[in-house]
DNA sequence: AACCCTCATGTGATTTTATAACGTTGCGAG
DNA sequence: CTCGCAACGTTATAAAATCACATGAGGGTT
């Protein structure tokens, strides 16, 4: 089972990622390069792990753990909180997808196979996400962790804002 | 959240910010200057409300809901979650206080007055936070929210790390 | 085959974080 | 005064995350 459902529902209603692209093809890329790289790392990428990869990236949306879950039990997967957590851990441990600490949500990574210190532009009104690169390191924020002696391990960047088609709608 | 919290010999010297400086001070500082806005604004700094900013900065340190709550309560105040979070909110939407989205928390702003976007270092041993400034638009970020139209209207910048005096202890 | 070991999964219960809903109070404007 | 409004207090509940423990599916070894 879980083969690629891939219910895609009503047609043009999206404000998915910021700029078109090929949904269909940045999909099977992510998942591809997902298991091609849990492949060659020995990485389990098991049944719940995997759908809960392809329903992340179903859309350029962050979810939460609990929509997530939900799907899953419709997926007939198991149905309690942990399930849904722990693949989640799993994945983000690797890279695979990304926390929106912001929205307590989740989103595919978008950059796939890169090394990366994602930022996220968030769209209040239609929660939209689309992720870029940061550099955070670089400008004031690692000039003041150099000053101090903080080691930086890690950076969580967020923009959160309007995204161009809803800017769109709210102008007219 | 796996954020343990525990076992800490209480004593021992100053994991609160990481740079010395005249805490007594800065903490009068930053009180006075929210007495004065919220005068000059007609804004009310009530009772709880000037508690919990007090609290908060009395530590540099991030402090959850119901931390504060429970010192609320000891202080005399309601204790019930909506006390803790209506005087946050206020604190919160005013500038005198910043949530930390990474640990569910709230720091008191270190830069009273100012305009700020804020970036934090936040030591993932003793839980001291630091804020300094950050210009994320300027960098990778604004680019490309440029580039795709994204307006963005609020920002957080968050580093995780180790700061100088955990990273002095853990060579030991 | 049987055995062991490890990691993943399933489930129930609980903790932590945050809001909803509703009544009461204090205070200024008319 | 009394209306309106903002802040407060309390009960209840929702949402997010974790704990604890049992079962199960592979892999390797003998």
């Amino acid at each position: 089972m879980t083969r690629d459902a891939q219910t895609h529902d009503a047609e043009d209603t999206t404000p998915l990622g910021f700029q078109n692209h090929d949904h269909g093809a940045c999909m099977a890329d992510a998942l591809a390069s997902a298991e091609a790289r849990c492949a060659a790392e020995g990485l389990r990428l098991t049944p719940v792990r995997r759908k809960v990869l392809e329903l992340l990236l179903q859309e350029h949306r962050a979810l939460g753990a609990y929509v997530i879950l939900d799907l899953l039990r419709e997926a007939g997967f198991g149905s309690q909180p942990p399930v849904a957590y722990r693949a989640l851990d799993f994945l983000v441990e690797n890279g695979f997808v990304h926390k929106v600490e912001r929205l307590n949500a989740f989103v595919a990574c978008a950059h796939p196979g890169r090394s990366h210190s994602p930022a996220f532009m968030i769209c209040r009104m239609c929660d939209a996400v689309a992720e870029a690169q940061s550099a955070p390191a670089k400008g004031a924020l690692g000039a003041a962790a150099r000053a101090t002696g903080f080691q930086i391990e890690r950076t969580v960047v967020e923009a959160e804002g309007v995204c161009p088609s809803c800017a769109e709608k709210a102008d007219a």
